[in-house]
DNA sequence: GTCTATAGTGGGATAGAC
DNA sequence: GTCTATCCCACTATAGAC
């Protein structure tokens, strides 16, 4: 039998993925392991650092894709990128809301994860003021389409081609 | 005296403004009232019903500071619907984060009113997926500076000004 | 490490009297 | 158009028994 904690966070994110931040209590969280949900404090001290650890995971794996996306294709960096980056979004859109949803938990996270994740930008985009504002047009880019904002109509693809084109010239 | 409707908006924005969406509570709208909660429902349906008209002035504020700024700087029109974009999110945090999180209840607002916040972009950025790729660079730009994702050194003005010079060119 | 019981807090919304 | 009374819901978290 696995570690409870493990199962807590895998109940959780599967919570999470599948029905959204509302339903991540620790009540449902509880109802998954057949438990109660006064036990869980028993593993984690409070919702927060459960959060946390659902954070840390989506940071983790969008570092791993994001230097494999470098990796494979190095020649056009801004367009694996931003692939790599929209593609983890919209295939986990409420971890990735949770992830960037207000501040981050940084004294919960391990060490230099927040670092990890931004340095293949970083090494595509040596200059860091045109690296912040790359990352901000990927987020706006993905918030706005997990959120509905643009017409149903809209070239989502074309104007994630011109933008990065713009970053690239 | 004004009438309820209106006071009941005003009460309500206020509340938003000072204390955040958690404070924006049917209760705590009536307690500024002075009257009790169940009273706002002979005024509003229900509560998104309030939210739908703070959604509704935010957009025609920010329609209205985009219009002035276009006709204010016409000649370096991204730089000045920057500006205008980014000043009014700092200046009214917490209705922009209503505003633009998760998507508009589009059926309780005025007809037209999305599309003419957009048109001043429209008009500076004619190609449209350019226009689309300009608005999210900037929203992505003021929500992570809201919520404190860059470095407390980071340079933001600069970042906007490299964001924005890569699409002008 | 699990349970029961419960505290404490809050929320949106309705019924029906006045 | 306001009130009182109330419903029903939900949550995080703690205490203390086992």
């Amino acid at each position: 039998m696995a570690d409870r904690p493990r199962q807590i966070v895998d109940a959780a994110r599967e919570l999470l993925e599948t029905e959204g931040a509302d339903a991540l209590t620790m009540r449902r969280i509880a109802d998954k392991l057949g438990i109660r949900a006064p036990s869980l404090y028993k593993h984690f001290p409070d919702k927060q650092a459960v959060e946390a650890e659902l954070i840390a995971q989506g940071l983790a794996e969008i570092a791993d894709a994001q230097e494999a996306a470098l990796a494979e294709a190095p020649e056009r960096p801004l367009v694996a990128l931003g692939a790599s980056y929209r593609a983890y979004a919209l295939a986990h859109p409420h971890l990735y809301r949770l992830m960037t949803e207000g501040p981050l938990p940084r004294h919960l996270l391990p060490d230099g994860l927040e670092a990890r994740t931004a340095l293949p930008l970083v090494k595509a985009v040596p200059d860091e003021h045109r690296a912040r504002a790359v990352w901000a047009f990927a987020h706006g880019m993905v918030i706005l389409e997990l959120d509905g904002r643009f017409p149903p109509d809209a070239d989502v693809d074309t104007a994630w081609r011109v933008g990065l084109a713009a970053f690239s010239g």
